[in-house]
DNA sequence: ATATAATTCCAAAGCGCTTTGACACCTCAC
DNA sequence: GTGAGGTGTCAAAGCGCTTTGGAATTATAT
């Protein structure tokens, strides 16, 4: 069943058809209705290869995953991932992905562009001073960014969150509880968001001229095991931190079993911030001793990421071209004072 | 520049063209040669929309991934799919993915075949009476499935290696060495691969009279974390196993871990073989002990995959059905006699 | 009543490719 | 010299949709 088939049912032009099905105003409301009970009854579905030739649109967007463990390895992308599906499912939009080589990232993102096969593309995990920026800029078909680029001139559109801002509140949170001693549960050091969290956080610090030692940083992918193993380094440090900041939910899962491990008790021994991902399987709300969280859907981002590249492509875009979303901080039952004898230990 | 353009300055006709592009024997070397060149010089690159319409194929493949955490978190899906897109690139073929809720795998499936993106489908990680064949058969559009369905008729297009027979082989091995006692550190249970190669030791085992005791079988999803840990349970067995099957070359790394901590020397005091899927970062002959293992490359499968899914969407599909890759059962120096303390312990 | 504007529809012209059916042209055999 | 059989090329007909530029019909203003 085509166009011209279904027209010819109806008694209508491919025109008059065609038009009540892309909600053009120029038709009876009457006639539209006929012509989509029409196509409920034929099932009738347009041909995407016309589509696609007559608008010059695929109605595809395109991503290149690199195929090391890494990157595309955590729960965070595949709930970024399900934001991004659930909105282009709604706009019929679909993804088309080059799996790539970590070390040919931007070859990769080329070839998809010259392919033909998307009119838009996403790129994800920035790193500092992104090699696949500049490619993009020199490509002349519409990108979108989900993070930033530490170093390269924000020029370019993007999506983030403001992890600095983030993890400076957090930070500021537990310093006014008189901690001293922190320590940071980063994801990768050379990711942009993980750049600057530790900002956010060292710049807290540096107001009350406090610093982060080195052995309390650790950078490593967002596994609960590596919560654990970190945390437990941490534990073990003669004068051991108060205070952790924590990237995600999943490493305060086994952040929190350390410290259990240890027998020390959240929110009275040790506190913890975590930033919340709203993972749905991950809730702070439901840890035994719920969590204090700086808040930020990756889902919500997903869909919003999805929403603005489909309306660049349809050229209905009337979205700002840079967002900062500003996460909530959400104070919950692992943040508590310094402990009496902790609190004049280290520090200034 | 578009085929009239080309062809213009060529002072041909588009057919000529055309037919020197797709190779077709109906046109001089030398014009060929031209067109090659003229192609070269001006950067022509063919409409993808335009052959899509014309040719009805449009040049892609399908594949759901499933949003969940267990399903494409691990290195080994990668390592798949990079020898998929490396194959694909070759033929100027795409991948269309649809994120899915793992719950709704079926519909993600059907909305990517209706949606007329996509020639043909290809799924992996099965599961016993996996609900995707029923529908993919009723489905009208080619697909190859990576792996087997364990329960269902085998009358679908499949490639799989033969898990039953390498782990049935490499049990015989360490037999043969005296060992009685196993353990089998497996992928998750619910998967056909998984369920296979348990079935392979089980019946090694079951001809010389010997279980798999429960509490020597552990089913994770395949990191070295868990490798570790369900290895420390192992050892602390009152029987403890002196042999131990491995899913993954990457459990294999958290188990020899497990082994080192616990004093005991590997291809000595235990043994243990690894299903090594030739993952490039991880070599068994590169392990202090080089692992014996049963081999089959998983980048291999998915290049092969993606020629039979290529060769039948442009119906020059002169590939067998079904295919069963044997692996190579290899000795290394991770595999030793039963040691003489544990001879005759345990067993029948 | 007639002129003007809105409303609703249509015929036909693309979009850029592949493929069919024909037509020259050039052997080669008889 | 003629007919058969290749070879190399072309014009034109799709593929199934969108969109342009009218045209017919109806409503509104004069």
């Amino acid at each position: 069943m085509n166009l011209k088939q279904l027209s010819e049912l109806l008694g209508l032009s491919q025109t008059t058809v065609s038009r009540a099905l892309n909600g053009y105003p120029e038709v009876n409301e009457a006639t539209r209705e006929r012509v989509l009970q029409a196509v409920k009854e034929t099932g009738y579905r347009p041909n995407k290869a016309a589509q696609r030739l007559a608008t010059g649109k695929a109605g595809s967007i395109g991503l290149v995953m690199p195929t090391a463990p890494d990157h595309y390895s955590d729960v965070h992308f595949g709930e970024f991932l399900t934001g991004l599906g659930e909105e282009a499912v709604r706009h019929d939009f679909h993804f088309v992905i080059m799996p790539a080589d970590p070390n040919d990232e931007v070859g990769a993102l080329r070839r998809l562009a010259i392919s033909g096969n998307v009119d838009a593309l996403f790129v994800a995990y920035m790193r500092g001073h992104d090699p696949r920026l500049p490619m993009l800029k020199s490509l002349s078909m519409p990108f979108l960014v989900h993070g930033r680029s530490f170093g390269s001139e924000p020029d370019y559109p993007y999506l983030d969150i403001d992890n600095e801002g983030a993890f400076y509140d957090a930070a500021r949170l537990l310093l006014q509880l008189g901690h001293t001693r922190f320590a940071l549960l980063n994801g990768p050091a050379h990711l942009d968001f993980a750049i600057r969290r530790k900002n956010g956080l060292v710049a807290a610090l540096a107001e009350r001229g406090l610093d982060l030692p080195e052995d309390c940083a650790s950078h490593t992918t967002m596994t609960d095991e590596h919560g654990q193993f970190a945390t437990e380094r941490f534990l073990q440090l003669p004068d051991r931190p108060t205070a952790i900041l924590c990237s995600s939910t999943v490493l305060a899962l086994g952040a929190i079993r350390a410290v259990n491990q240890a027998g020390l008790k959240l929110g009275e021994d040790i506190s913890l911030i975590a930033h919340d991902d709203v993972l749905p399987h991950l809730r702070p709300e439901n840890f035994s001793v719920p969590l204090t969280t700086t808040r930020s859907s990756l889902r919500a981002a997903g869909i919003r990421i999805a929403q603005r590249l489909i309306a660049t492509v349809k050229q209905d875009a009337p979205y700002p071209e840079q967002e900062l979303w500003k996460t909530e901080l959400i104070v919950r039952a692992s943040t508590g004072p310094v402990p009496r004898q902790d609190q004049n230990l280290g520090g200034v």
